[in-house]
RNA sequence: GACCCUGUAGCUCAGGGGUAGAGCACCUGACUUUUAAUCAGGGGGUCGCAGGUUCGAUUCCUGCCAGGGUCACCA
């Protein structure tokens, strides 16, 4: 039992600041004061203050209002100085008791992580620091749990160094909300995010295309090569598959009418998770009628370049200390011209027994019985892929790795189709999609037999789609962009994990 | 799925077969322009979990769980 500010509780030993808080809560609520109020009204954020204040004419901020979480604390008896942190930034909020009376005795019973309101004037403190002068303030949310808390330095140049940073990356991503509190980069990095998506929406409505919402819940998965998560519907008692791509549901509204279709939504695949995959991804995909896919580079390019100029104001960023160019044209290379540059060999009219050999010449595995589209593809990521640093177009593929791309229209074996690479890792997919029905049901039945020998991946043939083909498309360019990846680039984050809000974790009690 | 590394206080980390350590955070006291505030004192731990070896395990061994990384798989 111990005496609390004249209110009297009980302290178990064995509980530890939690507790503290409950207490000091009720100590609040046995006061008449509501620790988690309604509403408060703020006239101005950290930010607009800080960058607004002119020693001048103080009187201009002679009354705001701010509100945010208490992020420090400088106790000196009678005076208090704490950071305030809102959307917007942090600002120093000074307590005078002589200002305040009674009500700065409640200071004692808030904690750093609990959401005060604030109402005062601005003044420029001894040592030149802009802050606001506290006539009155209220609690907005007792905080019952401690955070991390970095301590902020900032030397001579204006560096900041923080001491003590929250940087246990399982803790981070768990309770991301405690990382955005806590790590301010974490915030511009979303911040940036949702810039980029907005741009792209823009860029696409802007030139007249529809943004459309197609099926996530699909009782065929189709548009891309990859194993599908399964549900079940129990109304209809029919499995249905989460999308793993959006690509025939987005061609069967070019069919229907519509000339531009856009949609930026998540795909699923289950697969495995590492720094570049997590089983949720965002992907941007479009399509437009009568375009091929020299156009859609075009598209890329322009799109590409014209954001890195919205969000750096430069063609050129640095990603991983490595440079990189987004000024126009980029590179525009031939597959098979690559494979020739950095393999030595023409791939070109091998057969699978020969490509095996070359790929085990250059010290590659390969699965049982690979498929020439895998061993091509084998090749082409490990050995030409990591060299593609700068933005390069690579086009042209052949036709196993490319079921649902039109045929070259004058090289046998290929079709026309790109991958935009940059820094190593591919951003973009685009074709010349295949719009004739007896073309696609062979592709489709390739992918059938390749299936039949164990490929879980191979493609399922899809009855309507192939109906959709039937009843006519015309010729269209389709673009498909994996945006987590585009983020990653942009925000110089090394993991798609930094990248997406709540990235996919393990449960933690198993 | 394989291998490597990691798991100790709220956070960041040190330690090491014999009563568990630091800084910050927290508590008490001093301090009315401080800013990594300062000064004095104090509390806080299932050392990831389970088993084994041992008189004794947080430390050594085995298994498991979680995370990070590399690879495999994969756009």
């Amino acid at each position: 039992m111990k005496i609390f500010c004249g209110y009297t509780m009980e302290i178990n030993e064995l509980n530890d600041q939690r507790a503290r808080r409950r207490e000091e809560l009720n100590y609040f609520e046995s006061l008449g004061i509501n620790p988690y109020p309604y509403e408060f009204r703020k006239t101005h954020s950290a930010k607009e203050i800080l960058s607004n204040f002119r020693d001048e004419n103080p009187e201009l901020y002679s009354n705001v209002s701010i509100a945010g979480r208490i992020m420090t604390f400088r106790r000196m008896g009678k005076a208090t100085f704490c950071d305030i942190q809102d959307e917007s930034g942090r600002i120093q909020v000074y307590f005078k008791k002589n200002d305040l009376g009674d009500s700065y005795d409640l200071l004692k019973y808030l904690d750093i992580g609990d959401i005060i309101g604030i109402e005062g004037f601005v003044f420029r403190t001894r040592m030149g620091e802009i802050t606001v002068h506290t006539q009155k303030f209220i609690i907005l949310c007792k905080s019952l749990t401690p955070i991390p808390v970095p301590k902020i330095e900032e030397d001579e140049s204006g560096n900041k160094i923080i001491h003590d940073q929250f940087s246990d990356k399982e803790l981070r991503y768990r309770h991301r909300y405690i990382d955005l509190i806590v790590n301010p980069d974490v915030r511009d990095v979303f911040r940036k995010r949702a810039k980029i998506i907005s741009y792209i929406r823009n860029y696409f409505d802007n030139r007249g295309w529809l943004e459309v919402e197609t099926p996530i819940l699909q009782p065929i998965y189709g548009g891309a090569t990859a194993r599908p998560f399964i549900t079940h519907h129990n109304a209809l008692d029919i499995d249905l598959y989460l999308r793993i791509a959006d690509e025939l549901y987005l061609k069967r509204l070019i069919v229907g009418g519509f000339e531009g279709v856009y949609e930026i939504s998540k795909n699923f695949r289950n697969e495995g998770m590492d720094r570049m995959h997590n089983p949720e991804f965002t992907a941007l995909e479009i399509y437009v009628a009568y375009k091929d896919y020299f156009w859609v580079m075009e598209l890329v390019e322009d799109l590409l370049n014209s954001l890195v100029k919205y969000l750096f104001n430069n063609e050129i960023i640095v990603y991983n200390n490595i440079e990189i160019n987004f000024s126009k044209p980029f590179a525009r290379r031939k597959m098979f011209d690559l494979f020739k540059e950095y393999t030595g060999e023409d791939l070109k009219d091998k057969t699978e027994e020969e490509l095996l050999k070359i790929g085990k010449k250059l010290g590659l595995d390969f699965p049982e019985s690979p498929s020439r589209a895998k061993i091509l593809d084998e090749i082409f990521s490990e050995i030409v892929q990591p060299n593609l640093i700068q933005p390069t177009f690579v086009i042209d593929y052949p036709i196993e790795m490319s079921p649902l791309a039109k045929k070259h229209r004058s090289e046998q074996g290929l079709v026309e189709r790109f991958e935009l690479f940059i820094n190593g890792f591919e951003v973009a997919n685009a074709f010349s999609e295949l719009n004739d029905p007896r073309d696609q049901r062979a592709r489709f039945e390739e992918q059938a037999k390749l299936r039949a020998k164990g490929d879980e991946e191979a493609m399922v043939l899809d009855e309507d789609f192939l109906y959709a083909l039937e009843v006519g498309m015309p010729p269209t360019g389709g673009l498909g962009i994996g945006i987590d990846r585009l983020v990653m680039l942009l925000t110089n984050q090394n993991s798609i994990r930094d990248v997406i809000l709540f990235p996919q974790m393990k449960p933690e009690n198993l």
